[in-house]
DNA sequence: CAAATTATTGCAAAAATTCGCAATAGAGAA
DNA sequence: TTCTCTATTGCGAATTTTTGCAATAATTTG
């Protein structure tokens, strides 16, 4: 985690913002919860290590890093997640029936990213792109 | 509207649902309004026409067509936003920005769509797939 | 280093969304 | 049509998320 404080300080500051002690705590401790977290989990994780953080502070936290781009907030199975975007741009497979989420590199959103691109001016955020459905596992249990 | 209550009638039956007057009502609304809208812009009109019915019911009334993939709900500019689904696939540009959207037929992703499908054993629902982004006005004035 | 500026926080209240449960009313059977 | 069964509604309360505002603290300026 510590390696990420310099990068992340820098891009925030360099746009007029502050990393607090809050924001950071909120970095760190979505970055140990490996995948997906929702508000809560997020809001019980940090408030342990500092108990006086607010709750609202973790949402307009959250939401900062989202308009930032550097968390990635989707909604799964009914569940509003939120997730560090990490290196590697992928996407999201989620399944309507069983909730269970694939990540994929996002190779094979290239091609359309470009299209889009050519065809529409539209330059599309290719890390953060969920794709809803049904998974090859409940496909066969439920023909 | 009124050409759609057997099709949708019979669609909710078969699957032992009932298609109630405040069922028949938020859907002919949302008919009405034209694309997408909000749960309390949805409250409101639905209201207006029927003044008893609740607003859980009507929470729970989206909820129940989002399942049945009757509407779609997607998050758009930091709003949730319930949209009819018709009969042509398609999916939604959402610019980050100034928070457009653009709808475009879903043939693009059909190439996609067969790929999850084979590599992946994956269906996709094609016609509701949001890609974030920056339109092509945003970029144009704010190089 | 102190003062000034302003982004950010905590708090409490508001707004939005969900939930439990008793009452209601569709849909099918007799 | 009437009866039965159970999906659905309305209501109020609980929960989640957002918002306004004064207090705090991180930068910048002098």
């Amino acid at each position: 985690m510590s390696h990420h404080h310099l990068d992340f300080s820098q891009l925030i500051r360099a746009q007029g913002y502050r990393l607090t002690p809050q924001r950071q705590l909120v970095l760190d401790t979505l970055c140990a919860m490996s995948s997906h977290a929702t508000a809560c989990e997020i809001y019980d994780q940090v408030s342990a290590q500092m108990p006086a953080l607010n709750q609202a502070t973790v949402y307009r936290t959250l939401e900062f890093f989202v308009e930032l781009r550097l968390i990635a907030k989707s909604d799964i199975g009914g569940q509003t997640v939120y997730e560090l975007v990490g290196e590697q741009p992928h996407y999201h497979l989620v399944c309507r029936q069983c909730s269970h989420v694939a990540e994929l590199a996002a190779t094979q959103l290239a091609d359309l990213a470009d299209w889009l691109l050519v065809e529409h001016g539209f330059q599309a955020d290719l890390d953060h792109v969920v794709i809803q459905g049904v998974c090859a596992g409940c496909r066969a249990s439920s023909p």
